[in-house]
DNA sequence: CAATCACCTAGTAATTCGATCGGGAGGATG
DNA sequence: CATCCTCCCGATCGAATTACTAGGTGATTG
């Protein structure tokens, strides 16, 4: 399973936003510079993370976005949820008088969506940073707890 | 995240079959009334799954379907990477001179492949099908060893 | 042979994705 | 007040992917 470019844009800027936590307003225009993103798309997705209340924005000469609190307070499964439309499509609903095979789907999906979940919602952005500091530890897989 | 249409499919289609086995072969279109799926879609379908080495074939009258081998010795893992194109499209290479947003996504989507994959390499077809059988755990989330 | 059924190719319909366009609206600055 | 600056926001568009269909080939069986 790979990530939408969308999902990946966003939380490439807020990582580059946690970075520079508490230091003031960064315009979209720069981050995109930055990490080399499509400017306008990356508006929406800027948007969009402010309306899930993870960014706050100034408009006007000197304005920008930044973190609305710290690195630490900020789960990076929230962050992802609001940008991946059907990540954690958990079916809701336990389908009884159906198929087994629609079951064993079912029962799948929600594995999934329960391990990924896990992964995503156990881990801050300034964990994350952490983590990045370290060169992606050392590159091997040490990490899960 | 959520499993494709095709891989659901396929999914669904196998299940049967490993309820059935070692009966003998099925047809496709038995299959696809069984399970309400497009005939012809699932056609194609079970012919990667054969491709795959999970069903052996039989043209000709009286042809079909069923698995190759015992259900416990399939992997659901295995049948979902086969449907599934992207799956585990792990970021074998580590950028290294890469910005630190860049790093990160690489780091998430490693842990997310990683979480995914061990869930799915640790169920087999005929676990799976018992636990179907449990109408699905009694619905609630006793699942996860 | 005549019916059956897997096999195969190719093509199309529908949706999603990535990205762009083109303006607002509303604050800051001089 | 004027005019930059920057966020805000809806509409749109091409391309890729996904979901599905049509139509034929050729082995097998009764």
């Amino acid at each position: 399973m790979r990530l939408s470019k969308r999902t990946e844009y966003g939380l490439r800027a807020i990582v580059q936003l946690a970075k520079l936590w508490p230091t003031h307003y960064v315009q979209s225009r720069d981050l995109s510079k930055q990490e080399n993103l499509p400017n306008k798309f990356l508006e929406s997705i800027l948007l969009a993370l402010r309306r899930g209340g993870f960014l706050e924005s100034k408009v006007g000469s000197g304005g920008g976005y930044r973190l609305s609190r710290a690195p630490r307070e900020i789960v990076v499964g929230d962050v992802i949820r609001r940008l991946e439309g059907r990540l954690s499509a958990r079916d809701t609903s336990t389908p009884r008088d159906t198929s087994p095979g629609e079951i064993a789907v079912h029962l799948i999906n929600n594995r999934l969506t329960d391990a990924t979940d896990k992964v995503l919602d156990n881990i801050t952005l300034e964990e994350l940073l952490e983590e990045v500091g370290r060169q992606g530890g050392s590159q091997q897989e040490m990490y899960y707890i």
